[in-house]
DNA sequence: CCGATATCAGTTACACTGATATAT
DNA sequence: CATATATCAGTGGAACTGATATCG
């Protein structure tokens, strides 16, 4: 295994490049014709819980008309329901369904699919070596949104 | 640093979220308004040279028509000429122009920039496993395009 | 005439900005 | 009245399919 690092240009050139490569093939295969927002929209939603449309278009860095309009597509596609918040009645509720959850976990079963055999061939060195990247990646985003956060 | 791999499952789901993410920032960061397949088009242009619009299509994974209608945006903006080949006169040569080029560049300095400094920020044995995933997340990515076209 | 190549025409989803309605 | 929240209206870029022109 290999033991040296390559310079920090390196880095970044390859993860730009791979990063977009890998996120393009795996909207081809599971992406079913919907953007990768709206994927990442009813994803979050399963993980969180109902959420407001502009905490939505916050989390999504899309403008708040953006987030509606998705959100309307999304409703009547049977993915999700908005309802209006008691407690605060300017504010819509937008909450997934069962059928929106079914789809969700079949987006993921899709992207599983196309991933998992390749990586079960792997190395148990080169899986180690993915597993510890990955929090490494995600790192980095979180400074990179930080920074376009300042 | 850790010496048990996640199971592949994790890890395939640990890159589907990643990757998205890591895309959306750095188009964010550097896209400047183009798409994700414009700027692939164009670094592509700039390491292969002059290239048809067709293998441009196939390259990039989207139709023919679509293909036509970046190349002549870009074409508009001034970062591509399209010329028809002596050889075969029906097919449109793509080639990157001088201000193509430069723009190329200025998109990879930007992307560089939101990155380099927090790799730089790492430890030495944090970038060795940087180092060490970008191969292999390439070559998950070939064989998840093999699939595709078989 | 047939196949390959590119383009044209029309549609849809998705991003933006600016303006507006409604509730706090 | 001012602020927050969501939506409406209009625009542009980017993907698709199907049809068409042109060349080999």
């Amino acid at each position: 295994m290999s033991t040296d690092p390559l310079p920090a240009n390196d880095i970044a050139a390859g993860i730009t490049m791979t990063s977009g490569t890998m996120s393009r093939l795996l909207g081809h295969v599971a992406g079913q014709g919907r953007s990768v927002t709206a994927w990442r929209v009813l994803a979050g939603l399963d993980r969180d819980g109902a959420q407001r449309v502009g905490d939505l278009a916050i989390q999504q860095r899309v403008a708040q008309p953006t987030m509606t309009g998705l959100v309307i597509r999304l409703e009547q596609d049977g993915m999700v329901i908005r309802q209006t918040d008691p407690r605060d009645r300017r504010v819509s509720l937008v909450a997934l369904t069962e059928r929106g959850k079914q789809e969700v976990d079949a987006y993921r079963s899709r992207a599983m699919n196309a991933l998992t055999g390749n990586i079960e061939a792997l190395s148990a060195k080169e899986q180690v070596v993915l597993s510890a990247a990955l929090p490494l990646l995600q790192r980095l985003c979180e400074e990179i949104a930080a920074d376009l956060d300042k």
